[in-house]
DNA sequence: ATGATATTGTTGACGTGGACAACAAATTTC
DNA sequence: GAAATTTGTTGTCCACGTCAACAATATCAT
């Protein structure tokens, strides 16, 4: 049996959050930490990213884009997605292609294996997915998603 | 005038973000993000980090808690707090003051300088809460709030 | 056409954040 | 009193966002 009403110890928490429950940046924080971990965890048998991975599904909806439009669309840095792309073509999944008119552009693209890592990350993600709607319920799920949206 | 029809440059960016508006994690980044910059931006003035700004704010409404207790609170690790209190004691913002009945513990405190400076992030965080209240409608906000509280 | 400007991909560097592992000191448990 | 646990700490690693600079290429102005 343990102590149960020791005051300084064993004790329930009893910490209040003071103003940070009216912030909701801190909220979006936690959300987003434990939301990539559980992606992280669930595609660790592929072992994508979230960023691999978004990177992947834009460029397999929009085959031949330039990495400054995926990186724009993605809302992440050119120099940023120099650095995914690097990896992902190591990892033989995108590759580069010389753009037909202009010089400085890449055509993305998606290699025969990187269309089969896709399938099967899309697989986890769904279950990813369905685990997040599960854990915050339907209702908050369908309204946080819409909501965010929304932007 | 410009080229409207040109099937390769400036036309609309019209790029599919497939699959991944159905991802939440993607608008969760997306959404930190930028609520993260606006932060930073506003408490530029008094050099408040959101995580600074979350430490500060529980230290203030639980003085005394120790660091593991403020840790668990907030969701990050031991060592990340303790580098967090290094920068914020090295300003002269919080003291860790030895705990009366465990050896181990800190009591961890707000300095007068860390209650002055405290009391401007305030004002600066709630300014900013203001406008993400702005900027995703009143409406969704408060959705957005209430939902992510209940987890 | 030619010179100025802009875009694209790239590299380098910096700071933050989260995750682990290990450790000494102190405390609790048995 | 020995074993296990907690607490604060340090070190390390990697992901991520940001910024600056640069060469190659393309566009614009006149």
């Amino acid at each position: 049996m343990r102590k149960t009403q020791s005051p300084r110890r064993r004790s329930a928490p009893l910490i209040e959050l003071g103003d940070l429950d009216e912030r909701l940046g801190y909220f979006v924080r936690r959300l987003r930490v434990w939301v990539f971990q559980d992606f992280i965890q669930r595609l660790a048998a592929v072992d994508i990213s979230p960023a691999q991975f978004s990177v992947l599904v834009v460029i397999g909806a929009n085959p031949g884009l330039s990495q400054s439009q995926l990186a724009a669309t993605l809302g992440i840095e050119r120099a940023r997605l120099v650095r995914l792309l690097h990896r992902l073509e190591s990892r033989g999944l995108t590759q580069r292609l010389p753009s037909s008119a202009d010089g400085r552009r890449h055509a993305l693209q998606l290699t025969g294996d990187g269309d089969k890592v896709l399938a099967q990350a899309r697989a986890l993600a769904a279950e990813h997915e369905a685990a997040l709607r599960k854990r915050l319920g339907p209702g908050p799920y369908r309204r946080l998603l819409e909501t965010l949206r929304g932007l």
